[in-house]
DNA sequence: GACTAGGCGT
């Protein structure tokens, strides 16, 4: 896109109001050596209204430009004109306004701020306009007015140009136009955007020096801009200072304490909040559940609802997350009812929202429901689809959907491709991966990421298909990453690929030293192959190096509490009643065929204690508590942050069958129906 | 003539 040229002259360092304490190791510095003289506002008054500097003002004694060089519009030009502004109101592409612009022209208006403004505005921010344009008018206008500017900065803004917007501002400056208030909320957020810490605090400086330090927007955009600075304390101070907080003040503090994962601090924000609007609720509750902290947000959600607040469909989605977080479909259900009872606007991201939750909560058809109810679906609907028929193994149904999905035109995306393809590796779809692959090559011209290729190399890795998938990784055009390598190990591991496995073992951890799961995983390998020494040594580096496994837990949802289970804890108030059952359920199922499954257990224990645990996973208890506080033939559905190891997947399928319950086990990668003593992922997982 | 806060998934 073409960018002003502007002759730059020397710098010079304006003082800052907040000292430097921003550490600036992101900070991009040099960037606008031009910025600083343009931005010396040392001399400038700080009085109201804002003012210029004595060298600035000069250019405001001239007379404004006028119209026309004969004087003031005649009224039949009026008359033209004001046809013209409400065609331009309503113009719809860049032909139709060039139209407008010729016009605009003949009646020699080429050099009028308010006819041409209305023109870069439509270029600058419509949907359809053209940035390159408003860029090459505002090059030709002799004295382009502040809302001229301001409206550019916008539309850089839009297209997170955030250096050209900032260079522009300086050319406004050296121009000699004061900016208003308008100016500086884009500005600043430009700033923001592009992490340009030093421009950020001189710009500060000039919002306090033309005045807008009681201005609501600019100063509501410096909280957000220190925010994104993670410069916490910055963002405060301007809060603290602030003349009149109004409610986005507070939100957006909450905000900002939050994404840098404050998120006590955010919290002790909120509660001195004078008063709440649902966007302050909502950033609170979405800051639990961002952070996995999802039964605070629970908590926070029944407060707001003490509250009378209404439900809007940002608070919608965050709760929907979050029931999402923790399985908990009825409360899901709940909220999906509610959208729909109240008629909140369902929108792309709310309606992948509500497809996600039924999918994770392992309620397909649900999910199935809920998409064919969407009145127009976006791409990422399609994509949220597939990818639920991919983590339940439903390969064929989720390939069937990606060709309904290019049948009724809609264009897939990287993420399509992904889902697609993971799909095949989840359901073993071998010679159909291969397809998918080249299809989105060379029908779609999407060129093969990193996610694509981990899930052709787990596809192919887990039908065994080694020599391809090491073919197929050398042919690669970046480093394969972590994620294509672990599906590589995952392989070696359902294999029993010793030596590929030791190999490849050994580059992933050091790719990612603090996954637990990769040190297992390697320790699994070399058990397999009763190499003891190896698995010992695995388990020495991990304790060498701190790397603490990540506790097992389960999620069950019985009636409308969420029951949580760690591997052998008893914190549950009916713990012991659950443990009897589990006996109970392990005496049944020994009776039609378990034995107990210990390969998978990294051997960090004695031969002795090694069965117990394995009775006692969260899993187990979980099942167990399902058994005893649900009807007969209700399905049990149970969330789990790792993936089931092979003793709770084969006592799992037992226990379906002993009780003759259908059980849906989610675990961190894909999901597992158990109904008749079989899964549906065929013990492929 | 116009500006700022909160949500999803991969």
């Amino acid at each position: 896109m073409p960018v002003n040229a502007i002759s730059w002259e020397p710098t010079k360092m304006l003082s800052l109001p907040y000292g430097n304490k921003i550490c600036g190791s992101k900070n991009k510095s040099n960037r606008f050596p031009e910025f600083n003289a343009v931005l010396d506002v040392q001399s400038m008054p700080s009085n109201d209204p804002p003012q210029c500097n004595k060298t600035l003002s000069k250019r405001f004694e001239m007379p404004n430009p006028k119209p026309d060089a004969q004087g003031s519009i005649n009224e039949s030009k009026k008359v033209h004109l004001h046809k013209l502004h409400q065609g331009l109101a309503s113009c719809s592409s860049m032909a139709e306004l060039k139209q407008y612009h010729a016009q605009i022209v003949k009646l020699g208006l080429q050099a009028d701020n308010d006819a041409i403004g209305r023109i870069v505005k439509f270029c600058a921010i419509s949907r359809n306009g053209d940035l390159g344009y408003a860029l090459e008018i505002i090059n030709t206008l002799p004295h382009p007015d502040a809302f001229i500017y301001n409206t550019v900065f916008r539309g850089f803004l839009q297209f997170r140009l955030s250096d050209d917007c900032i260079r522009l501002y300086s050319q406004m400056l050296r121009n000699s136009v004061t900016p208003n208030k308008f100016t500086f909320p884009p500005v600043v957020r430009a700033c923001a955007f592009g992490n340009s810490i030093d421009e950020g605090k001189q710009i500060h400086a000039q919002v306090l020096k033309f005045g807008f330090r009681s201005d609501g927007f600019s100063q509501n955009n410096l909280i957000h801009m220190y925010a994104s600075f993670e410069s916490l304390d910055d963002a405060r101070k301007v809060f603290d200072k602030m003349p009149q907080r109004d409610v986005v003040s507070w939100t957006t503090l909450i905000t900002g304490f939050s994404q840098s994962g404050r998120v006590d601090e955010a919290r002790e924000v909120f509660e001195t909040m004078p008063e709440k609007t649902p966007a302050s609720w909502n950033a609170m509750i979405a800051a639990y559940v961002q952070t996995d902290r999802f039964r605070e947000a629970f908590s926070l959600f029944d407060e707001m609802r003490l509250n009378r607040v209404e439900l809007d469909k940002f608070v919608a989605a965050s709760m929907l997350s979050a029931c999402t977080g923790l399985g908990a479909m009825k409360q899901g259900e709940w909220i999906h009812d509610y959208i729909k009872r109240n008629a909140i606007e369902i929108d792309p991201k709310l309606s992948t929202t509500i497809i996600d939750m039924y999918c994770k909560c392992g309620a397909l058809e649900k999910a199935i429901e809920a998409f064919n109810e969407l009145p127009s679906k976006g791409v990422s609907a399609w994509n949220c689809m597939i990818g639920g028929f991919a983590t339940h193994g439903k390969g064929e149904n989720a390939i069937e959907l990606f060709e309904k999905m290019e049948g009724e035109s809609v264009k897939p995306d990287y993420i399509t491709f992904v889902n697609v393809l993971s799909a095949c590796a989840h359901s073993g779809l071998v010679e159909k991966g291969r397809y998918i692959f080249r299809h989105m090559v060379e029908t779609h011209g999407i060129s093969p990421g990193t996610e694509h290729y981990g899930c052709m190399v787990d596809l192919l890795g887990r039908a065994g298909l080694f020599d391809e998938a090491v073919k197929l990784i050398s042919e690669m055009p970046m480093e394969p990453d972590v994620g294509v390598m672990g599906a590589l190990l995952g392989a070696c591991k359902i294999h029993k690929n010793v030596e590929l496995g030791e190999r490849i073992g050994k580059k992933v951890i050091e790719l990612e030293p603090e996954n637990s799961g990769r040190y297992v995983l390697l320790a699994n390998i070399y058990a397999t192959a009763s190499k003891w020494d190896d698995v010992a040594n695995v388990r020495k580096l991990m304790n060498d190096r701190g790397v603490k496994k990540t506790p097992g837990f389960s999620v069950i949802e019985v009636g409308s509490t969420v029951n949580e289970f760690i591997a052998g804890g008893r914190a549950h108030p009916e713990s012991r009643e659950i443990y009897a059952k589990v006996d109970e359920m392990l005496a049944g199922i020994r009776s039609i065929g378990y034995v107990p499954e210990t390969e998978s257990v990294l051997l960090d224990i004695g031969e002795e204690d090694t069965e117990n645990p394995l009775f006692y996973h969260s899993e187990k208890l979980a099942i167990g508590f399902g058994l005893l506080k649900s009807k007969p033939g209700e399905v049990l559905r149970i969330t789990k942050n790792l993936r089931v190891c092979k003793d709770c997947h084969e006592a799992s399928k037992l226990i379906s069958k002993f009780y003759n319950r259908e059980i849906i086990v989610r675990d961190r990668s894909r999901f597992h129906h158990f109904e008749e003593g079989a899964c549906s992922c065929n013990d492929y997982w």
